[in-house]
DNA sequence: CGCATTTCGGATCGATCGATGCAGAAACGG
DNA sequence: CCGTTTCTGCATCGATCGATCCGAAATGCG
């Protein structure tokens, strides 16, 4: 059995999608859902509408497949950060990927999955819905975490991880909205470790 | 010298101006500055784009005006939270002003100030960073409400006022988001209250 | 080669964007 | 009544929005 990377007859696409696909999350990231055109997005990706629409689908299409990439890309500090051994560990690994990827140097500031579309018109609530969908997915993976940590003896019996979850998120969005609004990286981690200090906050 | 109110010469204006600015604030709170088309804007605020030009100016000015009454109306708690005699009781009233104010029950979700433009395209960085000084003026103002605690002894002598105010800050941003994402209002008082068990963090 | 299949560039679609022009209506001071 | 001033309703502006159509170009296959 082959691996399907049978080249189908055709002319052969002219652009690499990945990279294309890469061009179009630093716009989204940038400037938003509804901020990014189609112009500036294919313009960024260097193809034009028509191979666009051929490759990606249409305009939430791409922004879907975007924050899939964002997600397994400059967003998989989470994955890596609910391996850590302890809670401890998965919060400063957590607050530290944040801070890292909302303020990197040569990108984006903030954190596409904040600013991508947290307020929008009606004919960009899909791309809004994703994201909350988006949000609402890392919260339960992290209050997960936690309730395994509580039953690992990790964190006291009488901690409600559904609470830490959404306490640490608060303050992981509201990292990224000040790096979006252009706060340092040093200052930023100063907030997590002053954070990290008083863990658990219970 | 009387003040000022005697009426021009001319047609009257016929709405009033200020239901319309708070119908137009409705509207960029639910929908952002750039999810709030014009159309959108004079349907809720019951006037014809001329009548809206005449008296605001433009879009762009509709929106700062509409900020200026969101500072002073929805917003207005953190003025009285930086009375608050204690930087416990600063904190604790901006916290839970910030949980009412962004899960109003009649009326939108989230924080105009954070939602209203956080990335965008090139035709509204004028609002995006309007909004970003917006949120830096909060933030000043906390760390130099913070600043005289240290002076007052009401804070340890070593803390950080910047560190302190960036943490409250991310707090408060943060629980906005969840906000703008559905996250119920006892869920984020919750989220407040255990916060504030931990204060100052550091 | 011819043929089927797919992608390409360029033109263009109707709708909507923010913003204005204009004629007339409605208020004023005299 | 007048002239002046301001506001309002309607039409419309050029630009841009997301999305398509179409003919030419580029491949695999026979």
């Amino acid at each position: 059995m082959e691996t399907g990377q049978r080249r189908p007859t055709g002319r052969p696409r002219g652009f690499d999608a990945d990279e294309a696909l890469e061009r179009a999350l630093l716009v989204f990231w940038e400037r938003g859902y509804e901020g990014a055109s189609l112009a500036t997005l294919t313009d960024a990706m260097g193809i034009s509408t028509t191979s666009m629409y051929a490759a990606f689908g249409n305009k939430e299409e791409l922004f879907r497949k975007a924050l899939e990439r964002y997600t397994e890309g400059p967003s998989a500090y989470l994955d890596r950060a609910l391996e850590e051994p302890t809670a401890l560990g998965v919060v400063t690994a957590l607050l530290a990927g944040t801070v890292r990827t909302t303020t990197r140097p040569a990108g984006p500031n903030g954190c596409l999955g904040v600013q991508g579309a947290l307020a929008t018109g009606d004919s960009s609530r899909g791309a809004r819905d994703l994201l909350v969908a988006w949000r609402d997915s890392g919260y339960s993976r992290i209050r997960e975490r936690f309730e395994r940590a509580v039953d690992d003896g990790d964190l006291p019996p009488e901690t409600d991880p559904a609470l830490l979850a959404r306490y640490v998120t608060a303050l992981a969005y509201g990292i990224a909205v000040q790096a979006a609004g252009g706060v340092g990286r040093d200052e930023l981690q100063d907030v997590a470790d002053a954070a990290l200090r008083t863990w658990p906050p219970c």
